[in-house]
RNA sequence: GGGCGAUUAGCUCAGUUGGUUAGAGCGCCACGUUGACAACGUGGAGGUCACUGGUUCGAGUCCAGUAUCGCCCA
């Protein structure tokens, strides 16, 4: 195969996958024996609706890295994909398209064909985004793919209602919900977003019952809501108002007296010190009311509109309420004074309208039971948030948590699956009950439905195991569950991590306690933020779109990028320069690797530590050893950004940068050195592929063809089955690693002597080294090849005390000096300069030693080993600065 | 209001249980088209580690406080 000089992903990437595919390498094998080492991972669901995010395409890097890693090194992988009904985002979007296209609405088409057109809906998003996440080289078992509506997943939802709903922790009530006015439900508190506006506070009178003249003054924000208030609340040790609290005053407008209670929860500091108590349309004011058994008045519609409670303003919009009523205040010479502030406005996540609190009929799923195991989970260690800190996060909303609204007003959803009686007895159900049927228990005729659906949560908190079949037993649920690894963004921690793992310790009771843990894993990704630092969003619109950056630098360039700049746990500044840069990172693997399967022909070696006799094969496979051990063990612990790291440098400055220039003058020999040369190459290629291919599938799987045809070996399997590179016939080599060192500096010593001289980069040179140790000297005498041929030099005499010769221009390696006769073009001042500042930066150097060895307390305190390190470090400075100082005064 | 994170080179970021002369990529300057890659190579310049205290023989690293920025939650 010949190798264009340019990795064009395009070309390559769709052809790739499908052979994956294909291949069926992403779907578990059979396993009846049960006793193959398994690794699951469930995809967060997307919604259905949405389009994939850079948040997205991180999330699916790392899970996939995760997934490609364990199937390599044998386990049997299983990663689910899928998708989430997102009630309320679906259901709002297709209703605003259909009103929006064919002007019709919900209500006018009924439920029935409504639901019909957002299925519609589903079946072309899904595919979009499914396709979407497919294009970043996601392996995932298609076959596995799951929807939280379709029939399997939607009886796991009634199976787990009905057994809250029979252990009773399910209930029916009137509660204060947040209400969203626009699409007309409830939602949960996690669905509001909090957007700092800028407002006005009015400060309203409200005369004392029995006092002419005086009054007490409250201060709002919401003024029309006074149109509900029943009470005023003050602190009870407010020395203001002490005297009053009993009294009552009189509510202009409605002229209803409503009494004055103390309240510990009242800051005395805020505005006047009192408060309105509008217990129907305030969260903090419904707890008031119930401590003071103060009456609920609801004044809103469920469009927001007044109701007939708010008198002559019934039918009004919010809006038009609070401005009338403000100017019955001012009328009244009522309203004291109003002040411009800024404060935080709750809108609904989904429609950006205010929340408004509203007093309705719903239910609930008692948490505070279901909490305990989940807390445990983490107290066990059975659970393990990485990074660490995230698990705070997890405990506070746990130790916190409130009673779950499931209910959603809503039609496309999981619907509630309870029947009511003629009394309005009701009863949950896991089959569908046909109407007109006998209450099981009061025996009399079911007259309807509940109307209402569920949250989405309370489908998606079953995802890890209702995918894998449950509640049947299913073989995937025998083998899968508990999964290994989730991975997700930090503001869904409550929303659903906690969730599932309640979810877990409370339906799969036919596991050990042990094995009810949904996952072992749970990993909380970073927080892609622009080029500017601030988060990326579809609403500030400063995201940048995955697929377009997949068509313009191809999947493995994106997902390098995103691997190798997000450290884990630290939020990410995303630019497309980053991705260039992990582009051209890939190119020079392909242009390694083209030049490596350029001289495959001859004779090869088997590139193992034990053949290897020159230092730069013995050096190579000691540094790939390494490299292996370490990246293995990053993986494994979830450090992706170091393995990344590792990878990156082994690859360009050891691989690229050094070896191949050593053995590009043996590549075509036809002896024993170009056999060795070839089989090193060889060797290290394939495992670099194998080390690359989680970060960069496409590309490796691409050159492993490459390298195979090259290599006259049959392709078997492809990359993504495995095997992971396990350092077979490597040992890590000390020797070579310490020569090559010396190696490299006397080189970099020649380089700078041909930059300050200005000789050129490939001029021929005579070189003379004085290396005065007898160490230094066996290595540079033994490989003095090395040096020759990456410093380009003719000639390279080497002695223990190897004479200076006249107008030579000369560096500095340790205690070694290098010397270049260069006749008249030397350039005396620049070499002084450099030498001088060198020489000065190894003083300082010996200095902080000096002051740590002068100091008695460091001596007797510190480590020895340290105090030890420190000595030697003391006698390798000073040789250095020695023969600095020589070669400055031979100048 | 509560919690968390960040502050290191012009920019974006690493820096392990405290112990070399604090590193990388990009950018910049100089040189170089040589047998993969000029989207490359070689060399170089560039840093009071936000600030103030403290602990310690020793602090970019640990502790406290201050400032600025950001994220999550209310």
């Amino acid at each position: 195969m010949e190798l264009p000089n340019r990795y064009t992903p395009n070309e390559h990437e769709s052809s790739v996958y499908s052979r994956w595919e294909e291949s069926g390498c992403f779907q578990p094998k059979e396993d009846p024996t049960g006793e193959g080492r398994t690794y699951c991972v469930m995809i967060p669901p997307p919604n259905v609706t949405g389009a994939l995010h850079m948040g997205h395409a991180l999330n699916g890097t790392v899970q996939d890295i995760s997934v490609r890693f364990r199937r390599m090194r044998g386990f049997e992988t299983l990663w689910v994909p899928g998708t989430d009904h997102a009630g309320i985002a679906t259901q709002a979007v297709v209703e605003k398209r259909l009103f929006q296209e064919e002007g019709k609405t919900r209500e006018e088409m009924g439920r029935e064909d409504f639901l019909a057109e957002v299925w519609k809906w589903k079946d072309e998003y899904e595919s979009r985004i499914l396709n979407q996440i497919r294009r970043l080289g996601a392996s995932c078992d298609w076959s596995r793919t799951a929807f939280t509506m379709e029939p399997r997943l939607s009886r796991a939802v009634r199976e787990s209602f009905c057994r809250l709903y029979e252990r009773g922790l399910i209930y029916k009530g009137m509660r204060l919900v947040n209400w969203d006015c626009v699409l007309q439900t409830a939602i949960s508190d996690d669905e509001i977003e909090y957007v700092s506006r800028k407002g006005k506070l009015w400060y309203l009178k409200y005369p004392l019952v029995d006092r002419e003249g005086e009054f007490v003054c409250v201060a709002t924000t919401r003024p029309e809501t006074m149109l509900g208030d029943t009470g005023v609340a003050v602190h009870p040790e407010d020395p203001r108002y002490g005297p009053l609290v009993g009294s009552k005053v009189r509510l202009p407008i409605v002229d209803r007296e409503i009494p004055i209670v103390a309240d510990e929860s009242v800051d005395p500091e805020y505005g006047t010190g009192a408060v309105k108590v509008t217990p129907g349309h305030d969260p903090a004011d419904y707890e008031r009311g119930a401590r003071h058994n103060l009456p609920i008045i609801t004044i809103l519609e469920k469009d927001g509109r007044i109701n007939a409670e708010g008198g002559e303003f019934e039918g009004k919009s919010r809006e038009e309420a609070r401005k009338l009523i403000v100017e019955r205040f001012e009328e009244l010479e009522l309203l004291e004074k109003v002040e411009d502030i800024q404060h935080n406005v709750s809108l609904s996540d989904r429609s950006k309208s205010a929340i408004e609190p509203l007093v309705s009929e719903q239910w609930f799923v008692k948490m505070s039971e279901l909490a305990g195991p989940a807390i445990k989970a983490v107290e066990t260690g059975r659970l393990r948030f990485t990074p660490e800190r995230w698990t705070r996060t997890y405990l506070s909303w746990l130790e916190n948590v409130q009673d779950w609204c499931i209910s959603r007003q809503l039609w496309w959803g999981h619907r509630i699956p309870v029947w009511y009686d003629e009394d309005g007895t009701p009863c949950a159900s896991r089959e569908d009950l046909e109407l007109g049927a006998p209450h099981p228990e009061t025996g009399k005729p079911l007259v309807s439905q509940d109307p209402d659906v569920l949250d989405t949560w309370a489908s998606s908190w079953l995802w890890p195991f209702a995918t894998l079949g449950w509640p049947d037993q299913t073989e995937d649920l025998a083998r899968f569950y508990p999964t290994h690894f989730l991975s997700t963004a930090q503001e869904i921690i409550y929303l659903w991590v906690a969730r599932m793992v309640m979810a877990g310790y409370a339906f799969l009771d036919h596991l050990p306690e042990e094995e009810r843990c949904p996952f072992e894993v749970c990993n909380i990704h970073a927080t892609l933020l622009d080029a500017k630092g601030k988060r990326m969003s579809k609403s500030a619109g400063n995201g940048i779109d995955p697929i377009e950056m997949i068509d313009q630098y191809g999947a493995d360039a994106v997902r390098l990028s995103l691997i190798l700049l997000t450290k884990e746990g630290q939020d990410t500044r995303l630019s497309p320069d980053k991705i260039d840069q992990a582009w051209r990172f890939g190119n020079k693997v392909w242009n390694a690797a083209r030049f490596v399967l350029m001289s495959m022909d001859g004779e090869r070696g088997a590139g193992t530590s034990s053949e290897a006799e020159l230092i730069e094969d013995r050096w190579i496979l000691s540094r790939l050893c390494q490299t292996i051990e370490q990246v293995t063990a990053d993986l494994d612990g979830y450090r992706f950004n170091d393995a990344a790291m590792t990878v990156y440098r082994f690859v360009w400055n050891d691989f690229c940068d050094w070896y191949l220039e050593l053995v590009k003058p043996r590549m075509s020999d036809d002896g024993a050195s170009g056999a060795a040369a070839r089989g090193t190459l060889a060797r290290v290629l394939r495992d670099i592929l194998g080390l690359l291919h989680p970060f960069t599938p496409f590309m490796t799987e691409v050159l492993k063809d490459a390298l195979d045809e090259a290599l006259g070996e049959s392709a078997e399997g492809m990359l993504a089955s495995g095997p992971w590179p396990t350092g077979a016939g490597l040992v890590e080599d000390s020797d070579a690693e310490r020569e090559m060192d010396l190696i490299q500096d006397v080189v970099r010593g020649v380089r700078q002597i041909r930059m300050l001289t200005q000789v050129g980069e490939r001029s021929p040179l005579k070189a003379i080294i004085r290396a005065p140790r007898e160490a230094d000297l066996s290595v540079l005498r033994q490989h003095g090849a090395a040096v020759e041929a990456l410093g380009f030099l003719e000639t390279c005499e080497v002695g223990p005390d190897s004479e200076r010769p006249l107008a030579s221009a000369a560096a500095v390696a340790g205690a070694v000096q290098i010397f270049v006769p260069l006749g008249g073009d030397v350039d005396l001042e620049a070499l002084r300069d450099q030498l001088q500042r060198k020489a000065e930066k190894l003083e300082q150097g010996i200095n902080s030693v000096d002051k740590k060895l002068g100091n008695s307390r460091f001596v007797e305190n510190a480590d020895p080993a340290i105090v030890e390190a420190e000595r030697e470090r003391r006698v390798e400075l000073e040789v250095e600065l020695t023969s600095l100082r020589e070669n400055l005064s031979g100048l």
